[in-house]
DNA sequence: AATTTTCCCGCCTGCACTGT
DNA sequence: ACAGTGCAGGCGGGAAAATT
C-alpha cells in the first residue's frame, strides 16, 4: 500500500479501537460519532486489508495483524505527538545557526564585541558572520534572508515589509589630535570652521546628517580628505591636524585604540537614532526573536 | 508565470435505522 | 446495548479559470 492512500487520522482511530476494545469507547474518546469511528475501522480494514478487530460478544477483539500493529501505531502517534506538534523549533543552548549582520566597520568595532560575549554565552555553537553592502543592496538582502539582521544608522529601509526597533540615540562629536595647533583646550565655532577636516562616507551615511544640519546653519567645512572607513581615523587623526566629526560612539572606539581629544561641537548637534532592522519574513522565527532580544537587552539603556 | 478565485466532486459526519 | 449501513447535508481539496 502507497503511503498516499492511508489517512494518518485513522492511526488515532486504531489505537482507541485497541485501546477501550469497543467502538462506541473510542468514539467518545475520540469525541467522534460512533458511525465515524464505525466507517474509520472500514477505511482501516481496507487500508491494511485485514477486518483488525472482530466483534466477539460485546467486545471488539484484535485481530492477530492488529495486535502486531499497536506497538508499531502507538510509536507512530507517540513520535508525531511528541517530537512533531512539540517542536518549538530553537534552543540557543544547542542551535549552531549561522547569522549575518549589516554593521558599518564601526559598528563592529562597537556592536560586536559585546554582542559575541553575549551570544556566547547563550549559544556556544553559534556562528557569525557581518557585512556591508551598499544601501541599495541591503533591501534586497534583507529580504531574500542573505542577512538576518541590520544594526545601526539605515535610513534607506523604509520600505514596507521591514520592522525597525530603537536602540538608543547618539548624537556627534568633534575628534582631533591632542597637538592640534588650531584648537586649545575647547573647540570654537571659529576653529571649527578654519581647520581642515576629514570626513567619512561609509555605506551607513550618518555623515548626511552632519552636512545637511551645517548646511542649514550656513556654516561651510573645508573638507580636504574624504575616506570609506571609520577605522582610518585611527590613525590620521594622530598624525596630521585634520579633525573630524563623527559619532559619539566612534570617538569613543577611536580614543581607545589611539590617543585623541573629544572635544564637544561649537553648536547643537543633530541627535540620530541607532536601530535594528528585520524584515517581516523573520519577525516569528524563534531564532531570529531570539537575536534581536538578545541585540536589544545588550545595546537598549533600559534593556536588561 | 505566479497567485487568487471559483466551482465541482468526493469525503466525512450525523441521523435514522437494521442487524447481532 | 452496541456494531454496522444507507442517506443527506456540509465541508474541504483540487482543478480550472481569472487576475495580477
Amino acid at each position: 500500500m502507497d503511503i498516499k492512500e492511508l489517512d494518518m487520522n485513522l492511526l488515532t482511530v486504531f489505537d482507541a479501537l485497541f485501546e477501550t476494545g469497543s467502538v462506541t469507547m473510542a468514539s467518545k474518546q475520540l469525541e467522534l460519532s460512533q458511525p465515524t469511528v464505525s466507517y474509520g475501522l472500514a477505511k482501516l480494514r481496507e487500508s491494511f486489508n485485514d477486518p483488525l478487530f472482530i466483534r466477539i460478544d460485546n467486545k471488539m477483539q484484535p485481530t492477530p495483524r492488529a495486535v502486531i500493529m499497536a506497538p508499531q501505531v502507538k510509536r507512530v502517534l507517540e513520535i508525531v505527538k511528541g517530537d512533531l506538534l512539540n517542536f518549538s523549533g530553537f534552543d540557543p543552548a544547542t542551535s549552531a545557526r549561522e547569522y549575518t549582520f549589516c554593521m558599518s566597520d564601526i559598528g563592529e568595532v562597537f556592536f560586536l564585541p559585546p554582542l559575541i560575549r553575549r551570544i556566547w554565552q547563550e549559544s556556544p555553537l553559534t556562528r557569525l558572520r557581518t557585512v556591508s553592502p551598499p544601501p541599495s543592496a541591503l533591501t534586497a538582502a534583507l529580504e531574500d534572508g542573505v542577512i538576518d539582521l541590520a544594526v545601526g544608522y539605515f535610513p534607506d529601509l523604509r520600505k514596507g515589509g521591514f520592522y525597525q526597533q530603537q536602540l538608543f540615540e547618539s548624537t556627534f562629536v568633534c575628534i582631533a589630535d591632542r597637538n592640534n595647533a588650531g584648537i586649545r583646550a575647547k573647540l570654537t565655532l571659529k576653529s571649527y570652521v578654519e581647520a581642515a577636516h576629514v570626513t567619512v562616507h561609509f555605506e551607513g551615511r550618518s555623515h548626511e546628517l552632519i552636512d545637511r544640519h551645517l548646511h542649514t546653519m550656513k556654516v561651510a567645512r573645508r573638507v580636504v580628505l574624504t575616506v570609506p572607513h571609520f577605522m582610518t581615523l585611527v590613525e590620521i587623526i594622530p598624525q596630521t591636524d585634520l579633525i573630524a566629526t563623527v559619532p559619539n560612539e566612534v570617538a569613543l572606539q577611536i580614543a581607545k585604540l589611539n590617543d585623541i581629544a573629544i572635544y564637544p561641537l561649537p553648536f547643537e548637534a543633530p541627535a540620530f537614532a541607532l536601530k535594528q532592522f528585520w524584515h517581516k519574513r523573520n519577525h516569528d522565527d524563534p531564532a531570529n526573536q531570539w537575536l534581536r532580544n538578545l541585540v536589544r537587552s545588550t545595546f537598549q539603556p533600559d534593556g536588561d
